[in-house]
DNA sequence: TTTATATATGAGCAATCGCTCATGTATTCA
DNA sequence: TGAATACATGAGCGATTGCTCATATATAAA
């Protein structure tokens, strides 16, 4: 799920251009950016943010918010093939948003990660904001 | 960018099976779900989580967030040729989360949306976390 | 045990993504 | 005016995504 960047051609030709003009300012930015944001943190967050960025994993998010429910009932509820269903779950179990328990033969599905779903519900309410 | 997913089989041979069991409380989830969370509006969300779901569009951010940066200072931090942050910026134009100005041949960025980047610093702090 | 149900998973395909490379367009400088 | 600089953009390629379809596994029902 996303590989971490290539690093294109390392330090493109580009070399020092435009940027020398102000090179003191530009290292103190550079040394917060990689202290504040690393290479790897970068990649861990894209991560995050890819499993959301799907509108099937978020609806299977939203009404796993309302209750906990079974793979074949959220097929249902979100018009999908179970199996696309189950891959979906996968994801999001991999990544550990969704909590599962086995009874018979039916699997359950329900939230786990609260911070993340918090997220979800800050961008849902951002989007119905007019101020765009 | 994430074309709204398709509709796939119309109601897959699925149907009625398992979750005929308990039809009463699945209309109720249903119909949360849809007024909470519509297809539409869940392509919304994926598309805005989608632009955050790339490392070097969230190093971007990172940088842009400490001080304006014209695109030549934005490629020598991240490390980028001048072509791609170009492009990685149109993504982030075209879904408001930067603004811009020109001033003389260059064009200098910045932060615009302080919502999403509230969103951003919710993950940055989440991935932190050890509590997995 | 045999059959059906509920879920998981691998292969594979169409669509999308993020880059490079080539090229175009302003703006500045000589 | 002509050359160089800063940026934007289209084409195109390799990698990734999200589905379907076929198939595997486990549990329940007959």
């Amino acid at each position: 799920m996303i590989a971490p960047s290539q690093p294109a051609t390392p330090d493109p030709a580009h070399a020092d251009q435009c940027e020398t003009r102000h090179p003191i300012d530009l290292e103190q930015v550079r040394a917060l950016n990689v202290s504040v944001l690393t290479a790897d943190k970068a990649q861990q967050m894209a991560e995050l943010f890819a499993v959301l960025a799907d509108p099937n994993r978020l609806r299977l998010l939203a009404v796993l918010a309302e209750r906990e429910l079974c793979v074949c009932d959220l097929a249902a509820l979100v018009k999908l093939s179970e199996s696309a269903v189950s891959h979906q779950l996968r994801t999001l179990r991999d990544r550990r948003l969704v909590r599962y328990r086995k009874q018979g033969r039916k699997v359950y599905y329900s939230l786990k990660d609260q911070h993340i779903f918090d997220v979800y519900r800050a961008v849902a309410d951002h989007v119905d904001e007019p101020e765009d």
